[in-house]
DNA sequence: CATGAATGAGTATTCATTCAT
DNA sequence: GATGAATGAATACTCATTCAT
C-alpha cells in the first residue's frame, strides 16, 4: 500500500460488467428503500421500484428472485453495513469501557434512525410485519446486530462492572427494544421534543444503572 | 297490559337483535385474530375470516366498513380490554408501590403475549406493519396503554422513589419496547429458555434499579 | 251513473287490503321512476327504491318478481296512462282532422317529456338500453302508443288528405323517432332554446307538409 | 452506414411496436362491439371481451383505462369512421343538391345499421342507456355527425331550395331520430317487410316535401 | 302482510412475473 | 444483459334475493 492503487475497474476479477452489475444491484436496493418507506412493502409495486431505479421492470428479476427477495437482501445488506459501522465506532470511541460502549451503541442507533429516515421506516415496519415470512428466513445479520449488545454485557460482567446475574440474552433484546420503540415514535411523528443525544443518554443511563454492580 | 312485565328481549338497549349483532361482531373479531395471526393482514382473505367466523362474506360488511376497519377495530377493542385488565390488576395487587406496579405491568404484559399467542402476533406484526396507515388513525387506545407506564413513573417521582430527571415520556417507550421486543422473540420461537416470571423480573430489575433514586 | 257514486273503499271486490296493496304498488313504481332516472337502471339498488318508497327491501318482492319486473311494469303502466291521456285529448281537441291530430299528438308528447322529466329519462334511457332484454318481452303498450300515429295516418289517407303511398308503419316510427330524439336533447340539457310549442310545430309542419297530398 | 436505407420498422412514427399496439387496440374494440351487442354493456364481462379479442384480461388495461373507457372509445372511433365515410359519399354522389344529400345520408345510415348489425345495436342501445354517464362526456363525434344534417339544411336554405323558417337545429334531430328509430326496429326484429332503399326513400320523401319551399 | 339481517354469487381491476425481442 | 408488453391468478366488495321472525 502506498503505491498507486490499481484503478478499480482494471482489477482482475472485477470486470466492467461486474461493476455495472453491482451498480444496478445497489441502485435497485436504494430505490426499494425509498419506495418501501413511502408505500410499505405490500403496496409498493415492482414497477415503482423499477422506475425509481431507472431500470426496466424485468431487469429487477436479473438481480433478485422476487419482490420478497428484495426486502430480505435489503435487510441483510443494510444491517451488515450498520454492524461494520458500529463496530468501527466502538473500537475507535469506546475504548474498553462497556458502559461507554452501550452509550455509543445507543447513540449510534438512534442517530442512524434519525439520519436515514427512509431506511428506518423500512426496518421498523417491515421487519415486524413480515414476522410471518421471516420465520422461514434466518435473519442472521439482525441476530449479529443484537449480539453486539450481549457481547458488551458479557465483557462488562467479566470485568466485574456489570451484575453477573443479568442474562445477556434477555438484556440485548430489552436494550434494543427500548431504543427501537423510541425511534419508532420519531418515524411516526418526526418532531421529537427531546434531542437525540438527550434521549440516548436517558435510556442508556437507566440501563447502565440497572445493570451496574452495587 | 301494563301488568305483565315486559319480556327481557324488548328491554330498551338490549333487544334480541342487538344481542345477535354483538355476537356476530365479536365472532368476526375473534375469527380475524386467528386468521391475521396465521396469514398476516395482507395475505388474509375476507373469505377466510368469514369462513372462520361461520358467516357469509357479505355479512362482514354489515359490521365493518372494510378489511382495514376490522384490523383497527380489533386493535382498539382488544387493547381496550387489556387496559381494563391491567388497571384492575394494578389496583388489586400493587398497592401504592410504583416499583411493584412496574413489576405487575411487565409480568402481565409478557403473560398476556404468551397466553394469547394469536392476539400477540397480530398486535406485534400489524401494529408495526401498518405504520403507514396508522398515521392517519390515532391509535388512542395504544397511547392510553403506554400512559399507564408514564403514570407509574410520575407517581414514583412524586413519592421521591424514582429519580426526578427521568423523562416519563421516554421511559414509557423504553419500558414497553423492552417488554415487547422480548415477547416478539417468543412469538417467533415459542420455546423460550427462561420462564416468563424470570424474564419479567430480569427486565423489571434493570429498569427499577435504573430509575431508583440513589 | 249519475246516482251517488259508491265510495271506492266500500266497493265490493276492492277491500281495504286491496287498496293498501294498490298504494304500495304505486308508491314503489313512483319511487322507481325517481331512482331509475337519478341513477339508471343498473346502478339503482333495490335498497334505494325501498328507501324512496318508504318500505322494506323485502316488501318490494311482495309486489314484483324482481328488479327487472319493476322496470317492465313501470313501462307498461305509465305508457298505458299516456295512451289514455292522448286518446282523450285527440277526441276532445282534434275533431276529425288528421293534421290537427298529429299536431296534438306531437305537442302532448313533447310536453309530457318536459313536464315529467324523471319519467322521460327512464323511458328514454331504459327503453333503449334494455333492447336486449326487451326482445323477450313484448312491449305491447309501446306498440299501442305508436299505433295511434299509424291510425291517424290511415284515417288521413282514407279522407284523401294524406298521400296514399306513405307507409303508415314507416311513418309512425319516423314521427315518433323525430319527437323522441328531440325530447332526448332536453333530458340531457334542460335549457332548450326554442319553446315546446314552437318545436312541436316545426316538427309537425315538416311531417304534415311531407305527407299531404300535392 | 448511411448507405443502407433504414428498415421500415425503425421509421419514426411507425415502429413494429406501434403497429402491434394499433392491432391490439383495434382487436379489442372489435371484440367489444361483438360482446356488447350480444350481452349489453352491463352484462358484458371484461373476460368476455378479452376472450373474444384473444388477449389476456390484463392486456385490455394496457389499452383502455376501464370498461367504460372501451365504450366511449368505441363510440368516438366508430362514429368518426362513419363521418368520414358519409362525407366522402356526399362529395362523390350528391353533387351540390341538398335534396340528394339528404337522400344519400338517409340511405347510408340505414344501410350501415343493417350491414353492421352488431355495431348498430351497440350504438342504439348504449348511446341511449348511458345518457346518465354521457352527460359528463361530450360526445363530440356524435354532435359532428348530426351537424352534417344541419349543414345540409343550411346549404339548402341558402340555395333557396329549403324553407328558411325551418330551424336546422331542430330538423337535424328530427331527421336523425326518424332514421334511427326506424333502424332500431330492425335491430330488434331483423326481418323487415320493406327494403332498405324503399324505407330510406319513404322517410326522405316526407322530410324533403316537408322542408321544400312550396 | 311487512321486515331487514343474512346470504353468496359475481367481476372489474391490479400487479408480480415471464419471455420474445 | 436489458427491455417492457403481455399474462392471468387473485380478491375485496356489492347487492339482488330470501326467509325467519
Amino acid at each position: 500500500m502506498g503505491l498507486l492503487p490499481r484503478p478499480l475497474f482494471t482489477e482482475p476479477g472485477l470486470s466492467l460488467a461486474m461493476i455495472r452489475t453491482a451498480d444496478k444491484h445497489a441502485k435497485i436496493i436504494e430505490a426499494a428503500i425509498r419506495v418501501f418507506s413511502r408505500k410499505g412493502f405490500f403496496h409498493a409495486r415492482i414497477a415503482d421500484i423499477a422506475k425509481e431505479a431507472q431500470v426496466a421492470d424485468g431487469t429487477i428479476y436479473l438481480y433478485f428472485n422476487n419482490k420478497y427477495d428484495i426486502l430480505i437482501s435489503l435487510f441483510e445488506e443494510e444491517i451488515g453495513k450498520i454492524i461494520l459501522e458500529v463496530k468501527l465506532l466502538l473500537d475507535s470511541e469506546a475504548g474498553d469501557d462497556p458502559r461507554k460502549m452501550l452509550r455509543v451503541f445507543a447513540l449510534h442507533h438512534l442517530q442512524l434512525m434519525d439520519d436515514r429516515r427512509e431506511l428506518a421506516e423500512v426496518l421498523q415496519m417491515e421487519l415486524r410485519q413480515s414476522n410471518k415470512f421471516m420465520r422461514e428466513y434466518r435473519l442472521t445479520k439482525f441476530s449479529e446486530y443484537l449480539d453486539i449488545i450481549s457481547g458488551i454485557v458479557k465483557q462488562g460482567q467479566q470485568q466485574g462492572i456489570f451484575r453477573p446475574d443479568v442474562l445477556p440474552g434477555v438484556f440485548k433484546r430489552a436494550f434494543f427494544g427500548a431504543l427501537d420503540e423510541t425511534a419508532r415514535l420519531w418515524v411516526l411523528s418526526p418532531d421529537h421534543p427531546y434531542s437525540i443525544e438527550e434521549t440516548a443518554n436517558q435510556i442508556t443511563d437507566v440501563f447502565i444503572r440497572g445493570i451496574n454492580t452495587d
